[in-house]
DNA sequence: TATAGTTGTCTATATCAATAGACAAATATT
DNA sequence: AATATTTGTCTATTGATATAGACAACTATA
């Protein structure tokens, strides 16, 4: 264990706001995630990562426990602690952004779920993305993106009322953006613009992704459009930062 | 300010190991950077944000507090609390990401400020993205972006060392990356892979960035590559989540 | 079967985080 | 000048966080 985590700094801040036990789940998140820690593999013992990060045992415990929790780490009396999970997941961004292609490889099973639909009144950031004009009808669209039984986005899509009547069904329907975007005329569609951050997941993210209080979660506000640059739909997705990273493609 | 703020939920989660001063100074944080305030507009009132947010006063004013310290709001007793800070800047990625190219418009002066930089062998994953040997020499330098004055980035970047013997040198007098691979007669250069994630700042980006702890960063690993494909340089940036915003260039 | 190493549990103490209430100090408004 | 609004300061109390030490329970190994 004396090389693997070494590419961190070793170091927690205290007085910050975040508890120590968290900042030491996430940097145990981050070694499993960039592949210090083969699956199956040992944790060092509490006491070694208690002197590492110059805590207490029982603060690393308290990490820990939050882990085993969280379905990545399993603890054994008198054996060790041992890693469950594996590596983050490697969703790909582009100009053909699509759900579903970009994780084949990485998992065997995966679609886009529809939790619930209404249609609101178009905010000037929605207006101003569609060409619309403001206050006019947009259907909105909450979806999860599940790989392999394990929710890994959460985005609210937005789409012109008018022209995209219906929406909710066919995407209840297929559980594909593509495919429901393809009963309304749109055979291709582009990545126009993407604009990404990353924040602490509020209460909703914390439900839809199953994540631990205090998670982080990367975020993409994106807009597609047709191949003739005719917006058609406004995104905010979230992912969980500790599950998956992004990818950009290179050429696009 | 009954619209404003109305994007997020305004949701605190308890006994998550992150305090709810820091959730409510993150949440202020956000409506800020996302337009929600003006420059030089009055927050609501103490009173009003502890209802909004179901917590005491005293909490609201402990993440007002520490806003106020990282110089992104002023308090005048009787009048209100104050907005500073401008929008986050938008740091465009793409395959011809360059650092000072991509602020033009939204900041007046940028530069690199190179912190430090040594010799040392090239670990497994360096030597992979390089095309070398792993253990083959590697020059690192350790960099800070800085527009108008404010640091925006925090960058470790690897150079192959026989190709680019000196560009420590070359980065220290032209204070630009494009600049200095140019002596080496890279006279142009494409981003070929770019990995986006986000953790918590560690004490080195808390230091460089002027960060208060807990604070988040945005992580991009990148591999900068010749027209003809050979990988030159491998890098890993770290952004000011709260400051900085990631634009993925449309056409890359 | 000892022994060393590891996780699990318990008690105790100190500090930080959050709530609660009261009132002072400064500003803006009537 | 009087009043309402807003930030600043103080005391007090509760629960979460972190430290400290001791020992039990379990596993692997010599």
């Amino acid at each position: 264990m004396a090389g693997a985590m070494s590419g961190q700094a070793n170091s927690i801040e205290r007085r910050s706001g975040v508890s120590l036990w968290r900042q030491i789940a996430d940097k145990i998140l981050q070694a499993i995630a960039s592949g210090d820690f083969a699956e199956n593999a040992a944790l060092p013992p509490e006491m070694a990562l208690a002197e590492r990060y110059g805590v207490n045992r029982h603060t690393v415990r308290s990490a820990i426990a939050a882990l085993v929790q969280d379905g990545v780490l399993r603890a054994e009396q008198g054996r060790g602690t041992f890693v469950l999970s594996r590596k983050r997941l490697s969703y790909p961004i582009g100009a053909r952004t699509r759900f579903s292609t970009g994780l084949q490889g990485q998992t065997t099973e995966r679609h886009i779920a529809l939790l619930s639909s209404w249609t609101e009144p178009a905010t000037r950031r929605i207006a101003e993305a569609l060409g619309i004009a403001r206050g006019a009808a947009v259907i909105r669209l909450e979806t999860r993106g599940e790989a392999d039984g394990h929710p890994v986005s959460r985005a609210s899509a937005w789409f012109e009322a008018g022209r995209f009547a219906g929406i909710e069904d066919a995407m209840a329907e297929t559980g594909s953006i593509t495919a429901s975007l393809r009963r309304f005329g749109v055979d291709d569609y582009l990545r126009q613009s993407t604009v990404l951050s990353a924040r602490h997941a509020d209460a909703d993210d914390l439900a839809a992704l199953d994540l631990q209080p205090g998670a982080i979660v990367l975020v993409t506000v994106a807009i597609n459009v047709t191949p003739d640059g005719r917006p058609i739909q406004f995104s905010e997705s979230r992912f969980p930062a500790e599950r998956v990273e992004l990818k950009l493609s290179a050429s696009e």
